[in-house]
DNA sequence: GTAAATAGGACCAATCGGGTCCCCTTTGAA
DNA sequence: TTCAAAGGGGACCCGATTGGTCCTATTTAC
């Protein structure tokens, strides 16, 4: 189907909040749990998806006590593909791209050999000229007012 | 890490075959088992490849004894996004793009809620300018591509 | 010193895709 | 007329990947 992964997405609507929060650059941090509860992805996996923000230097993690993480960059000078880069790896359509030889055995006789390659800069080049700032933009409909006070409780029960 | 089944891949493989060997728009036929052996994919799952092709009517079957697979169109007039589609089902990066409503239970406070339309776009945007010729390479034997084909496009939402 | 918070890794379960096999239908050829 | 070759369609099973959780070590404010 060609979809990315659902920690994507989730790294993308986490990020998206720690700038609607102001933890920017140099700015205040926010805990994991504290994320969690307001975008109302479970704790464990908010934390998850900060620890491989975090090794990629998307985010900044303060460990101890009032620690927390931030942005590093502002929204719009991270583009997408880093960060699917970051949460799920390299970005490539095929296993026997970048893989060298080996695993394929129609190697010998494989008529697309290294041809994959062209699709490849061209999925990344489309990647790359999206920033999040693009995704996490203006709301999109109805924005809501307060949803840091919105209970994901709720959010369950009402569906 | 937003790769492609390998199925597509396979597709590819057989279509380039096909053309390769002379099955284009009315022309000879070639079975199953002659591909799977040209392309050292296994037989049954050239058989699936074929049907799913034949069904997105990228390729015509032909029944009966003497019977086999051409292609509909030259490769040059076939979108990778085409074949993609045919093989593994819509692009669509993300569950929650095209499915409405249901199964995101944070979609009440999801602050990019209908915002991957934009990248989808570009993903598909980028996959319909590749055509299976760029793939398969240089025409093999005097059947370049023929561009007084109108571009027949593109379901790329149907299913 | 203690509590709070990140860092890192191991672990389990479920979903999805790859691959195979089955039987039916069609149709050219003997 | 009969047979065999070939496609059409679907069901099925196994493996791999992913999503999600938990535990422990480390760091730091109070």
């Amino acid at each position: 189907m060609l979809r990315l992964s659902k920690l994507t997405d989730y790294a993308v609507v986490v990020m998206a909040r720690l700038a609607r929060d102001g933890a920017g650059p140099e700015g205040q941090v926010q805990t994991a749990p504290g994320l969690a509860m307001a975008t109302g992805i479970a704790e464990p996996t908010v934390a998850k998806v900060l620890k491989l923000l975090g090794q990629a230097g998307l985010v900044e993690g303060l460990r101890g006590a009032r620690g927390g993480y931030r942005l590093t960059r502002p929204l719009g000078a991270v583009p997408l593909s880093e960060v699917i880069v970051a949460v799920d790896g390299p970005i490539a359509l095929t296993a026997c791209v970048d893989g060298g030889s080996g695993g394929c055995e129609a190697e010998r006789i494989c008529a697309v050999r290294g041809r994959w390659d062209p699709v490849n800069r061209a999925i990344r080049d489309a990647l790359s000229g999206i920033t999040l700032a693009d995704l996490a933009g203006p709301a999109p409909r109805s924005a809501p007012a307060r949803p840091d006070q919105a209970a994901p409780e709720a959010v369950l029960l009402a569906e």
